[in-house]
DNA sequence: TTGAAAGCGCTAACAG
DNA sequence: CTGTTAGCGCTTTCAA
């Protein structure tokens, strides 16, 4: 059909030269007239003209793009975050372009290789599987602001990340205080920066109700709902009468494994979990859960991360996001 | 650090011309000798050269990647999706590029745009909330192949969908063979042509039982686990004794509005979902479902897109995927 | 106030 | 077999 409308079209059509299309549609025309300016506008919008990305990128070096990579977009909690990604990024000039990783080092390089290729200005990393030292080496030896999520990053970047160590000490007072005395931990075998705080956060509060810890009752997993299923077999042998697990995919996976054990909750076993995702409202019983708030991280990590590519030279944030406790059905006062 | 190494620095240092490396490069170099193609691969390795793609792509206008639009990354069955073709889209030259539409027609429109502007050179369209005639104006006019997925294209391109209506068949025939005969189906308001086909199903299967169909066994909500929750409100006013939901999300959500109302499932009520999303066995009970191959459909869908990309005049595919139907513990037989 | 001219880094006719 | 030449569509000096 229509062949594509250039900017040299646009020039004709508005009796000026190209150059000064260009200034005026990139807002640097303060010094062409009030006149040319409306009359460019008027012709851009008559004829329709969009700037060609790739020319213009070729000059900018900028493709306004801002890379997003997750271990999984099926995890809710990650999907949530996301959204508030989509959600800011629409606010700006700048697209986010995501990816699950699947928790596999190749796959996350190799996206990140893609994404330097095609000339990202910036990436949001909330899966860290590659070493950071080869993340640093990949990422700053380009000149790409990053920022890290749910791993402490080893460059002197932004930082954004939830008090996870409350988060957690809210979770073990609330058992404390129901009378549970044997807390099950349930976490995965390889933690990232944010679980370890949940795990001195559970350590802690042992400490404070001078509980001595127990090994058993340490149990490692795969954090999907799958790990949570076969946890529950270690579980029942310890003499736990709760379970604090590192994320309500987890709690929902234990539910299973519980159930199918004849075990029921709260009764036998009261759980905590943590995310807040959608779904732990609707599973039986409801879960009690710590709060996180996904979906600003998401708009507060785009929002940064903009600011940090429009401003390299800015100075480091650090932004510790609140968390909250949500009580509903999975626990209950020890008898 | 090192600026960055261009493809004339390459030349220079392999001693032969920009052309020579730019043909070799891009495996049209069949004509070069050996000698002069090894020499090349050498000093590409060596230097670390990587073409740049803005400047590639204002030439070949194209970007090399794929949109992907879904209505919610959040939900399970789109997130399946989305990994089936992040699987494909490895294997390729491609990238997808993924967004949540969030079912608003706005915001598509803004991600379409988006993405025209960067010269995307295929589309795989999983939520259309935009018209369709509106998407074939944005998308045809930019002579831009696209796939539509739960909704059938009224242009004459591929086709890929899963065989709804024996899904719903499968379903029904399961539910009635336990001697249910008063069945409510708890569908979306606006459905979509694929849940239409299922509602199809739904109505021949009854007319095959000579069952008269009950107007107020048609309970309409939004799909989502909240809409289902809703919908269990209306349901309890109903002389059903089963229960055919569009989907999983539905159905859990109907889980937690009939528990809320003292219903047992499948004593009260016997449900069958649709999707077979990770989440459905691990509800209590554990559901009967209809699974697509969802993961399937995703890894087809792109490599489909990318062979019309390839070769758009080849002539159009249509693909029907089965489908199967999972019993779990959700379903019994009436007494 | 404006525009001519010089590229950005690459690919691809076309000529040797 | 190889290189010269001419752009892709845009931004940005710099001169007028």
């Amino acid at each position: 059909m229509n062949a594509k409308v250039r900017i040299s079209d646009v020039a004709k059509e508005a009796g000026v030269s190209v150059t000064t299309v260009s200034q005026i549609l990139n807002g640097k025309g303060q010094r062409f007239s009030e006149q040319t300016r409306n009359r460019v506008y008027a012709v851009r919008d008559q004829l329709g003209y969009v700037p060609d990305f790739n020319a213009r990128n070729l000059i900018t070096r900028s493709a306004k793009t801002i890379g997003v990579l997750v271990p999984n977009i099926g995890n809710p909690f990650f999907s949530t975050f996301i959204r508030g990604i989509e959600k800011q990024a629409m606010k700006s000039q700048f697209i986010p372009v995501i990816f699950g990783a699947e928790n596999d080092p190749d796959v996350e390089r190799y996206y990140i290789e893609e994404l330097i290729k095609r000339t990202v200005d910036g990436l949001i990393i909330a899966s860290p599987t590659v070493g950071q030292e080869e993340m640093d080496h990949l990422l700053d030896k380009n000149h790409i602001p990053y920022l890290l999520i749910d791993q402490n990053p080893l460059n002197a970047g932004d930082r954004i990340e939830t008090d996870d160590k409350t988060g957690a000490c809210l979770a073990m007072r609330h058992l404390l205080e129901l009378g549970h005395r044997k807390i099950a931990l349930v976490f995965p075998k390889e933690p990232s920066d944010n679980i370890m705080r949940r795990y001195q956060g559970y350590c802690d509060i042992l400490a404070e109700y001078q509980i001595e810890p127990q090994e058993d009752l340490l149990i490692t997993t795969e954090l999907t709902k799958k790990g949570g299923y076969l946890a529950a077999a270690e579980l029942v042998k310890t003499d736990a009468t709760a379970v604090f697990a590192a994320n309500d995919e987890l709690a929902i996976g234990l539910y299973r494994g519980l159930k199918e054990r004849g075990k029921k909750i709260p009764e036998d076993y009261s759980i905590v979990g943590y995310d807040n995702i959608d779904l732990s409202q609707y599973v039986d019983p409801p879960l009690t859960t710590v709060e996180q708030p996904v979906y600003e991280m998401g708009k507060i990590a785009f929002q940064k991360l903009v600011e940090r590519i429009k401003e390299p030279q800015k100075e480091a944030d650090e932004i510790l996001l609140p968390v909250k406790l949500i009580t509903r059905q999975s626990t209950r006062e020890l008898k």
